[in-house]
RNA sequence: GCUCAUAUAGCUCAGUCGGUAGAGCACUUCCUUGGUAAGGAAGAGGUCACCGGUUCAAAUCCGGUUAUGAGCUCCA
């Protein structure tokens, strides 16, 4: 007699076990139409499932996200109902839920193009309009190898083998006759899953080891309905006019060519981005106790050696000969910064010492990773080492956490993801020093009210780390900020400094970035501004525009004035019509643009409009400063854009 | 590095069956001096990524290289 505890308190009380279906059908037809399953104590079940004893219930439906996800789940082994028909040759990998859809892997010797992908999703759309059934059978190990063993189905014969204990109770969903196995929970039947788009093909390794064999992987994504499919098409094409490759050719900002793949060519408009940021960073530095340096590009294989780099990434350096000695380019700054820690002797009064570096840094990654900004060879990182003793791990990483999120702000980040990597298998230190640096870590965040995720044995070898990362336009995540605290290298360079007690003591060391690398950076900025950067850094922040040629000296004795004052500014005298100039710089997305006609010159004042096609009217050259630095001084805390 | 796709004018792209390359914008010149998202005319501009093959003939078909894109693997 099951007494069944639904959301909002209410009981229902049954006289055998039942179904969600039946608790669905019990509350009213409505429901019961639209139940997909539900979350029986905590856990996720098929409708059909049935339920024993007294248990919390949720009833999961098209609208809420368990719902959706059981569609997409079912759109997956959708996807092999109409593969098979068309490819009964295809061997079923996995096709697990992805955020907004799914995918399948599968192994196919033909391989698939873009007209197989649009005739295998018009059989999938086709196959679920005919609303037949979604059949669920658990069954024993033994069954379940069987029926795949019969179907020739390598892979899930490898999953139930390897991955599945012999007294389990596989569940095998029926797509009439399409068999797939799998944890659930699906939909009782196809009509849910009439709204779906397949997207593109890919390689992807079986089981994520790049040492088998490639599958094919077909990605689709799927919604309840036909707006909300549409809507998410929608958002694709729009993020795609975000693309910071595109803008950055449209804006003018940087080029990327064949000789130099993974390096950046930064063009005037980009690199004044790039200015502005390093100023600010600079200025920001400055005020948190920092101290710059900057370190050689080419550093002699000895010191690659000694830190550990020239065994574990040789192939990712590029190297240099000269005279018979042998460089790297470095990939990184910090054993060049420990060198100048080295120099002279270092007493724990100069803890905690802060060492940061504009470091340009070179990285021979694999030809298949570079993407645009965002994964590149040759970098800038904001690069940063604390020396300091394990008592101050906490209250440095703090202060960095502080300091990297007012940094955000100021670029209008607001949305962080923060993942926090702990000890891996393989490391060196005291599991006493991980401990405590872990927990040094999680309090730094906790005591933030931050909210982040573990990822446990994905730290480095040398200690702990956290990561700080930002989305694209197509919400990809990229790492940009990180702290890592670093058990090894100081100890490997022979830091040291002279402890209170006069022995001597080896220094940890913490490695930090807050932009992580200018380009990666930059690159995310220009896809969340969409290009239309606020004032402070924009490449051009005002351009002034003469309406006929008897303005020009006007325009150019304005021009002038406002450079000096330290303003980004340009002027168009160029004998075309103000619509068009004002289109021309609208498109580039420059924040102020000010018209000077004969009513200007005559008042001595300039016209502004703002970017956005705002009038605000005739100002004084006094008045349009004011203007212009309240608009810079606002950063990524204005409410524009 | 792996899988698939792509590479044509400065940019965005078209180019049918293999027959020697085209549009719009940008650019140059001229006309136009026009008040807040495109004024008009003319002109110039390409060894079709690179190397090789097939063919009487290759932007087009085939092979290789390089780069780019999507994803996988990797990311000190």
């Amino acid at each position: 007699m099951p007494v069944i505890t639904l959301p909002d308190g209410s009981k229902r009380q049954f006289d055998k076990p039942v179904s969600i279906l039946d608790i669905a059908k019990d509350i009213g037809p409505g429901l019961a139409k639209v139940t997909l399953g539900g979350r029986v104590n905590g856990v996720r079940m098929d409708a059909s499932d049935l339920i024993q004893d007294d248990a919390e219930l949720t009833i999961f439906t098209p609208r809420d996200e368990d719902g959706l996800e059981i569609i997409r789940h079912s759109c997956a082994h959708l996807l092999g109902h109409a593969l098979k028909q068309l490819w009964p040759q295809a061997k079923m990998a996995i096709g697990p839920t992805i955020e907004n859809g799914f995918y399948y892997d599968v192994e196919l010797d033909h391989m698939l193009t873009e007209e197989d992908i649009n005739a295998l999703e018009k059989r999938m759309i086709a196959l679920a309009k005919t609303d037949y059934d979604v059949v669920k059978k658990k069954v024993s190990w033994q069954e379940a190898v069987a029926t795949f063993d019969a179907r020739e189905e390598p892979y899930k014969l490898e999953i139930l083998r390897e991955d599945i204990t012999h007294d389990d109770q596989p569940g095998l969903y029926y797509h009439e006759e399409y068999v797939d196995m799998c944890r659930g929970p699906h939909v009782p039947n196809m009509r849910f899953c009439h709204h779906l788009k397949l997207l593109r093909v890919s390689g992807a390794y079986w089981r994520g080891n790049s040492d088998n064999k490639m599958l094919q992987r077909i990605y689709g994504t799927a919604f309840a309905d036909k707006k909300q499919l549409k809507q998410h098409l929608h958002f694709l094409e729009e993020a795609a006019k975000r693309d910071h490759r595109k803008l950055g050719k449209k804006l003018d900002l940087f080029h990327l060519q064949e000789e130099a793949p993974g390096m950046v060519f930064w063009h005037p408009n980009g690199w004044r981005i790039y200015s502005a940021i390093e100023e600010h960073m600079r200025r920001v530095l400055y005020q948190n106790g920092y101290q710059e340096i900057k370190t050689p590009q080419i550093v002699d294989r000895s010191l690659w050696e000694r830190s550990g780099h020239w065994d574990k990434f040789r192939e990712n350096m590029f190297t240099v000969e000269s005279e018979a000695r042998d460089y790297a380019v470095k990939p990184m700054n910090c054993p060049c910064h420990v060198q100048v820690f080295n120099q002279g002797l270092k007493s724990y009064r100069d803890l905690p010492l802060r060492l940061a570096e504009f470091g340009s840094c070179h990285r021979n990654e694999a030809s298949g990773t570079l993407q645009g900004l965002m994964r590149v060879r040759g970098f800038v990182q904001d690069d940063a080492h604390i020396f300091c003793d394990e008592a101050s791990i906490q209250s440095e990483v703090s202060q960095f956490t502080d300091l990297l999120f007012e940094v955000y702000r100021d670029f209008g980040f607001d949305d962080v993801l923060i993942r926090l990597s702990t000890r891996p298998e393989q490391r060196v230190g005291s599991d006493a020093i991980w401990d405590k640096s872990e927990r040094a870590l999680e309090d730094a965040l906790n005591s933030k009210g931050l909210e982040w995720l573990e990822l446990p044995g994905e730290g480095a070898f040398y200690g702990p780390k956290i990561e700080f990362s930002l989305r694209d336009c197509l919400g990809r995540v990229w790492q940009c900020g990180t702290v890592q605290v670093d058990f090894s290298m100081p100890e490997r360079l022979e830091a040291q400094f002279v402890a209170e007690d006069g022995s001597r003591k080896t220094p940890v060391m913490l490695h930090r970035a807050i932009l992580g690398s200018f380009e990666r950076f930059i690159g995310i900025l220009i896809e969340h501004y969409e290009g239309a950067f606020p004032a402070w850094l924009a490449p051009t922040q005002a351009v002034i525009m003469n309406i006929t040629d008897s303005q020009r000296e006007y325009v150019q004795k304005v021009e002038k004035l406002l450079q000096i004052k330290g303003f980004r500014t340009t002027s168009d005298l160029r004998n075309e019509k103000i619509g068009f100039k004002i289109r021309e710089h609208t498109i580039q997305k420059v924040p102020f643009l000010l018209v000077v006609g004969d009513k200007e010159v005559e008042s001595n004042t300039i016209s502004v409009r703002e970017r956005g096609g705002k009038d605000l009217g005739s100002l004084t050259i006094d008045a349009l400063e004011d203007l212009l630095n309240q608009a810079i001084a606002k950063r990524g805390r204005s409410s524009e854009s």
